[in-house]
DNA sequence: ATAAAAACAGGAATCACTACTATTGTTGTG
DNA sequence: CACAACAATAGTAGTGATTCCTGTTTTTAT
C-alpha cells in the first residue's frame, strides 16, 4: 500500500548516490544535490535516503561516528573507516558470515544478524606524505560545494 | 598532565556500573545514580563516563540504534542487541579476531581493529510469551527509577 | 592553611535527524 | 483532457543525545 510515486528529487538523489564510490552523508548528499535542484529541503533528502533504504536500493552505514552514510551498492560488502581523513572504504575481503555461527552456539536466543565495519588508516592516508597524491583517484572525501563557481 | 583527582560522583558511576550485568545509557545511570547523589548534573555523568572509558576503566558502547551504552567489563567480549526489547546481551563465543587478517589481506591501507555485534532476540524475548517469568534475571532493561518510593 | 587546578552543577548550545503543515506534482480513471 | 486522490515537497519547528561554557566547589600537594 502507499504506492510510490515518482519524483524528480529522488531521482537526483539515487543518481548523485550511483556515481559516488565513497560514502556521503546526507547532508553532503544535499549539498551536491541542491546544484542541480536548488530548492531541495534536507528533510525531502533525508526522506527519500530512508525510503531508498527501506526499499533496498541503497544501504544506510552507521560507523558510530555519529552520522549515518549511504551506499549505492547494496551488494554484501564491509567496510574501513579511516581514522586519519574520516573517509570510509570498501573492502575486499572474504565472507566471514560464519560469525553468526560462532554467536549462536552458546545462546538462548537467537542471532538474526550482525554489523561489522573495520578502523584503521586508509591506503591514500597510508602512503607517506607527500608521495604520488598527485595523480590518483582523488576525489576530496566529503566533497562540499566548490563555494567559488557554483550558486 | 591534568592530574585525575578524586571524586565522589566518579566513584558513584562507577561503583554503579560494576554493578550491572546489563548496559545502561548515559541517562540511565545518571537518573540512577542521583538517587545517592541528589545534586549530579547529567553533564557529570558524561564527563566522568568519557573519562573512563579514555582511561580503559569502562567501555562505550555504539549499537547503531542512537544512544551510547556503557559498560564496566572491558574484557573483550560481543554483544546482541535485541530487537524486541531493545536490551543489549552480552555474547559468549569463541574469538573471532581472526577477520582482521581477513580484512587486512587485499587492502593496501592499515586495518588496525573491528567493531562487531549482532542483532536478534534475548534469550527472555525468544522464549514463549508468559512462560516463566516469574523467576529468572528479571532485571528490566532500562532500570528507570520506581516513580514510588524515592524522591 | 592555602593556593593551583580538577571537578562540579546548571544551563545553553550543537548537531544529526524527524515531524508537521500548507502547497505542489503524479497518476489512474472516466 | 479533466480531475480527484494522495504521494511528495519545501520550509520550518521540534527532539534527543551529547557537548560546551561559566562561575563555584573540591581535592590535593605543599
Amino acid at each position: 500500500m502507499a504506492a510510490r510515486k515518482h519524483s524528480r528529487q529522488r531521482d537526483s538523489i539515487k543518481e548523485f548516490l550511483m556515481a559516488r564510490q565513497d560514502h556521503p552523508t546526507a547532508d553532503v548528499i544535499y549539498r551536491n544535490v541542491r546544484q542541480r535542484s536548488p530548492s531541495i529541503s534536507l528533510g525531502t533528502v533525508y526522506r527519500n535516503l530512508t525510503l531508498l533504504a527501506k526499499d533496498g536500493e541503497i544501504s544506510r552505514l552507521n560507523l558510530g561516528d555519529g552520522v549515518d552514510r549511504f551506499d549505492g551498492d547494496t551488494s554484501p560488502h564491509y567496510h574501513l573507516l579511516c581514522e586519519k581523513c574520516g573517509g570510509v572504504v570498501d573492502l575486499e575481503m572474504e565472507d566471514i558470515s560464519s560469525v553468526l555461527e560462532k554467536a549462536a552456539a552458546h545462546f538462548d536466543g537467537h542471532v538474526a544478524g550482525h554489523v561489522t565495519y573495520f578502523y584503521g588508516t586508509c591506503g591514500r592516508c597510508t602512503k607517506p606524505a607527500g608521495a604520488d597524491l598527485s595523480a590518483g583517484t582523488a576525489l576530496p572525501e566529503d566533497t562540499a560545494l566548490p563555494e567559488g563557481s557554483g550558486a
